[in-house]
DNA sequence: TTGGATTTAGCACGATCGGTCGTGCTAAAT
DNA sequence: ATTTAGCACGACCGATCGTGCTAAATCCAA
């Protein structure tokens, strides 16, 4: 129903030259990191440029404007989030370790600094909720993809007996969600690490998986 | 260790007047809102002063600077955040109930829309926390404050026996806060009531309220 | 009623914003 | 070897940023 917004950029709409390539990528690192400091919007050009030793026009040459840029920036975190996070969930077996596995990936995302202003998506999320466009509805989409996986893993928790059957999928998934958020959102705003073991406690509280019997199985 | 900044601000020292108080706090009132649309960054003096119908001299008058602006702003969002949520919570008898009542008026304080942007302080957090300063450190106090009221119901109920005697006061108090931001942030990014219902599930279900026997008492 | 202080507006500043233009340079396709 | 086109540059545009300075309008007290 919205803007169509999955057609590439279309100024370089030939094919691109492998300097052109490095550069380009080199660019959007830069941005991603830093749009988790200044926002997405508060990234201005000059700031970009300078940062990555470009001059402003040069980034005109692959980005058409600002918006084609932040749409770009935004794929190229989803990128990252999708490698540092949603495959190392992946990699664990379905149901209630996978789940365990995708929460304790995104702490570790957070804590190692992937990005400065810790996740992308949690810092983009709000700056971009109230301008609609494109590139909230991207942000949009990356978030209910990441929901859906937690919900789906959940699923089958339930279907595998690891979690009661009165649990709600989509309930825990939002829960669970909302505790990768708020440890983010402490641990940036206090610099606490702290706040991520308490994200931790209580994803694990959350799961059933710190009660009674929980030594090694 | 920080710096100290309970300080009035400085331009205006001597006595006020009347009318200068009260587009004083229109002013105000319509920063807090702007705030939340384009973060406390993103609002420019010349937004501000042009939504007011002030001018941008006029409004140096009032604060000598954006960051004192902003530090108003942050002070003004305090009061409404805690006549609209605190207030409310605290006319609810301590412990589970007021507990809950915590949540339901922070739900409802965001579902009437006091800000266009939902709860102020989760839109500005995210932005202020990679920025260091007075501004940041008000911000987090406020959440910081907030959280240990969670908390010391936390405690009360568990005295009460109104929860199990092996809950964390400040896990809890995390897991809620997190409940909230992330009922907010999902509110706002897609536009969507049903995420406030979903934050409303989750707190019951973390409270033990919607169990068993639980239709009237 | 008048004097003094407080608001507020007008105007202008340097810096920076996003964006365009024309121009070379160079990697790749021919 | 020659053409082609992606790439990057410096200069520059109008607009807006935050921030001063100054003068006029306005209210309050004596």
């Amino acid at each position: 129903m919205n803007s169509a917004m999955t057609d590439r950029p279309s100024p370089p709409l030939r094919q691109r030259r492998a300097d052109g390539e490095r550069t380009r990528s080199a660019i959007l690192r830069a941005a991603a990191s830093l749009a988790t400091v200044d926002g997405l919007d508060g990234l201005s050009i000059g700031n970009l440029a300078a940062a990555t030793g470009i001059s402003k026009s040069g980034l005109y040459a692959h980005f058409g404007s600002k918006q084609e840029m932040q749409l770009a920036t935004v794929e190229e975190a989803e990128r990252i989030l999708d490698e540092e996070v949603v495959q190392v969930a992946l990699a664990a077996p379905d149901g209630l370790q996978r789940l365990a596995a995708a929460c304790e990936a995104f702490f570790s995302y957070v804590e190692r600094r992937v990005f400065p202003g810790g996740c992308f998506f949690a810092a983009t999320a709000m700056e971009m909720g109230t301008r609609p466009g494109p590139v909230r509805d991207r942000i949009a989409a990356v978030q209910s993809g990441f929901t859906a996986l937690l919900s789906a893993c959940a699923a089958t928790a339930i279907e595998q007996h690891e979690l009661p059957a009165t649990e709600d999928p989509a309930l825990l998934a939002f829960e669970l969600h909302s505790i990768l958020l708020g440890a983010d959102t402490n641990f940036i705003l206090h610099d606490d690490p702290g706040a991520l073991e308490l994200g931790r406690r209580g994803v694990r509280h959350r799961l059933g998986l710190d009660g009674p019997n929980l030594t090694s199985s």
